[in-house]
RNA sequence: UGGGGUGUCGCCAAGUGGUAAGGCACUAGUUUUUGGUACUGGUAUUCGGGGGUUCGAGUCCCUCCACCCCAUCCA
């Protein structure tokens, strides 16, 4: 668990503490209608994680509540990733079908308390009784029905003797609430579908409203955690939850925000299109972010979980870099895979000066990587080199062999261009070239310095072998449907050239090809007379990269948007006779005076407190800040202090016992009380220290503690004025006279 | 437009009113028989904008702006 705490953490943190909740317990409830992706991974690492990290523990639910969308295939896949991901859910994989039974009796409850009714109404009816976003909606005629009426329609429909659409059970809300999701919503719809599970049992089917709190609750669910298009769906949660008075515990929603990646596509439909367009081979095709693209892509299962730890959890809305998901992996497989060599597009070498071969040692990990293991390499006189790794006519920062400079055959010799050989276009078809003798890989003693080593294969003993380089999906960061697609998302070598040991020791399924990046066995394709590799990620930015870059200096053109300000509304006439009052005869400011002037309750508050003390700036001040945030979130009834304490506490500060800082203190308090300030400042012993001696001695001791900063201070870092004057203030528990303080601390560092 | 959310570096993301964490990306250097890795530096005088409160504001108040979600008998 890492130090710092996401938001649902810090959630589950505070209620087990408070007691809210006795036991963590959470859900990964997915619908089973399509592949999971990795966005699914984020929700799975997060429930499965949270869970593990409380020592409670964590279902696995299938969402099938919509019989006409759901397969038990999906369920397979699901329960894969879950799987794959290395993690075990308690119990039996649950279904939101198995609650059918208990949640059709509790709609059987809700229409008894009068709270649910059966409409009639056709769906453009119900659509336009709705009303929009700015209109109130109406509700239908047949919210009048009668209990006995809907008990009796709803067992009717639920025996299937109403055809789809005919009838509807609706929770009875609020057709005017400016939740659109509270106006009266669906609860139950007539389905005649097989479900892929409860057969033909049923003809209602409950909507994902009313099944989801249920199911949870049933589940004994304390954290119900969902993304952020759910926030709306929170009051119908807590609706039927509190309405249908359940015994406690019940389940809490959280949202947070769902994952994107940039360059790729993760919506069910969008996925779905280029499955069924042809556009990618399946569900597992390697380009796709599903978990069974990426699995068979070659991704580890730690490599995605670290993705999702380090992108981590909020709730605000945001496109993730692939670079951030390459990294994980990368960083995963560099200390798990053994480093091999192949060639992907192959030029001949023909080294003039050697004959016969040779089988040389060559460790499969590098030095930095705390691994054993070797194997063989063949080496003779027709060697292969890839064909990047050569330009007769290089750049000045070239590394590679050109007819001036030599090379290392990585693990073997030095070689030396000799000849280039072309055919009749002009493309180089051969180097002819000479080794260095004593320039063996582990006991050279040939001096000769090179800038580099290559990777190369003994042209007669590799094995041929099908390697699939997969770059990103689509071209455009956020893609929009196919005409965004990458042209180049695929490119087949067929005929790579691979050292031999690769095939016939199979030392693990993923390799580093060294020097290009990270490779995987097709675990579908791959069979030992036609070997297939995926490309997982190349390495970390390579000269080309580099090369390509300079070519193509995308500057970005920075233009600082003006922001222009929207217009105020206008006040009304009481307002602006408070507003100039407040201005005029009390001097107060004119931000100030808006805000209380454009406030009723808190201009009424603020005149009543006006009436016990002669202070308007400062009464104004601490009513338009303090009282307003306290106001934002209750009712000026619900208000434990009064008035007139208000005025106390301003009289307090305005006669210097107690500093601005101390007054937020016992703000917090009375608001938490009611108690009088004068009353918690004796409690708490909270007047403040202005005396000059006193403070100047903490001072002191502040500054031999933090010497460091004290130089920083002296050598201009003016910033760190705030930092002693915060240590000083700490020292005192808030109650040194900051202004003192600040002029103190001025002085000494001086 | 009503309601619900969200704005901190190119991308993620911490941040009890008291020195703007961390990761990715980028960049410079060191080591390196991978242009990899590792290591060491450099990257936000500023938190969507503007005001206000305060000795002190990313954090509190007001206001404006931008973006996302909601009017499926989907979830």
């Amino acid at each position: 668990m890492s130090e710092r705490k996401d938001f649902l953490r810090t959630i589950v943190e505070a209620d087990i503490k408070s007691g809210k909740c006795k036991e963590v317990v959470t859900r990964f409830p997915p619908e089973p209608n399509g592949f999971p992706h990795i966005g699914h991974a984020k929700s799975i690492a997060i429930n499965f994680g949270i869970a593990r990290d409380y020592n409670g523990h964590c279902n696995l639910r299938m969402d099938d509540t919509n019989p006409t969308k759901e397969d038990t295939k999906y369920v397979e896949a699901l329960k894969d990733a879950v799987e794959w991901l290395g993690f075990e859910w308690e119990g039996n994989v649950r279904y939101t079908s198995d609650y059918f039974t208990q949640i059709h009796d509790y709609a059987i409850q809700l229409i008894k308390m009068g709270k649910a009714y059966v409409d009639s109404l056709g769906e453009d009816e119900i659509r336009e009784y709705r009303g929009t976003v700015t209109e109130v909606g109406k509700r239908s005629k047949y919210a009048e029905r009668t209990v006995e009426e809907n008990l009796e329609l709803f067992e009717k429909m639920k025996k299937g003797e109403f055809k789809d659409g005919e009838h509807i059970l609706r929770a009875k809300i609020d057709m005017s609430a400016p939740n659109m999701k509270l106006r009266d919503p669906l609860l139950y719809r007539i389905r005649h579908v097989e479900h892929f599970r409860a057969g033909n049992t049923w003809a209602v089917y409950p909507m994902y409203d009313f099944a989801h709190c249920l199911s949870d609750y049933i589940e004994g669910v304390s954290h119900s955690i969902c993304t952020l298009e759910f926030e709306n769906n929170r009051d119908i949660y807590n609706w039927v939850l509190e309405t249908l008075s359940l015994t406690p515990p019940r389940p809490y929603q959280h949202e947070f925000a769902r994952l994107g990646i940039n360059y790729t596509v993760m919506s069910k439909r969008k996925l779905l299109e280029l499955v069924e367009g042809g556009q990618v081979d399946g569900w597992d095709d390697p380009r796709l972010p599903t978990i069974a693209g990426y699995k068979r892509r070659g991704y580890t299962p730690e490599s995605i979980l670290a993705f999702c730890d380090s992108v981590g959890i909020a709730k605000a809305n945001s496109m993730v870099d692939v670079s951030q998901l390459e990294f994980c992996i990368r960083d995963d497989l560099n200390l798990k895979v053994p480093r091999v060599m192949c060639v992907l597009d192959p030029l001949k070498i023909t080294l003039v000066n050697y004959e016969g071969s040779e089988e040389l040692d060559a460790s499969y990990y590098p030095d930095d990587v705390p691994k054993e293991g070797s194997r063989k390499l063949p080496f003779s006189s027709d060697i292969c080199i890839e064909r990047d790794d050569f330009m007769e006519n290089p750049p000045k920062d070239y590394f590679r062999l050109t007819p001036d400079q030599s090379v290392r055959l990585k693990g073997a010799y030095i070689i030396t261009c000799k000849e280039v050989i072309k055919d009749a276009s002009g493309k180089v078809v051969e180097i002819k070239a000479e080794y260095s003798k004593d320039s063996k890989s582990g006991s050279d003693t040939s001096g000769i310095k090179v800038k580099s080593a290559i990777h190369w294969v003994d042209a007669t003993r590799a094995k041929e072998v099908e390697v699939r380089l997969y770059d990103r999906l689509y071209s455009v960061e956020a893609p929009q449907g196919v005409e965004d697609l990458n042209a180049d998302s695929l490119k087949i070598i067929k005929n790579a050239l691979i050292e031999p040991a690769v095939i016939n020791e199979k030392p693990d399924e993923r390799f580093q090809f060294e020097r290009q990046g990270y490779f995987y066995a097709d675990p579908v394709d791959y069979t030992d007379e036609k070997p297939v590799f995926n490309k997982i990620v190349g390495l970390k930015g390579s000269w080309d990269k580099k090369s390509k870059k300079t070519e193509t200096p995308s500057k970005k053109v920075e233009v600082k948007k003006e922001q222009i300000d929207g217009e105020v509304v206008a006040m009304s006439q009481t307002q602006q006779t408070l507003f100039d009052k407040y201005t005029i005869e009390l001097k107060l400011n004119s931000e100030v005076a808006n805000t209380l002037a454009r406030d009723a309750q808190l201009s009424a508050f603020y005149e009543e407190a006006l009436s016990q003390l002669n202070s308007p700036v400062s009464l104004a001040n601490i009513v338009s800040n303090e009282v307003a945030r306290e106001l934002k979130q209750i009712e000026i009834s619900e208000l434990k202090f009064s008035a007139s304490q208000i005025a106390d506490l301003v009289k307090i500060i305005d006669d210097g016992t107690i500093s601005n800082k101390i007054a937020k203190q016992v703000f917090e308090e009375m608001v938490n009380s009611g108690e009088n300030p004068s009353k918690i400042v004796e409690d708490k012993g909270l007047v403040q220290i202005s005396d000059p001696a006193i403070i100047s001695a903490i001072i002191d001791e502040v500054m031999t503690k933090n010497p460091d900063n004290v130089e920083k201070f002296k050598a201009g870092n003016k910033k760190l004025l705030g930092f002693f004057v915060g240590q000083v203030l700490k020292a005192t528990g808030g109650k040194a006279n900051p202004q003192v303080v600040n002029q103190l601390v001025g002085q000494k560092l001086k």
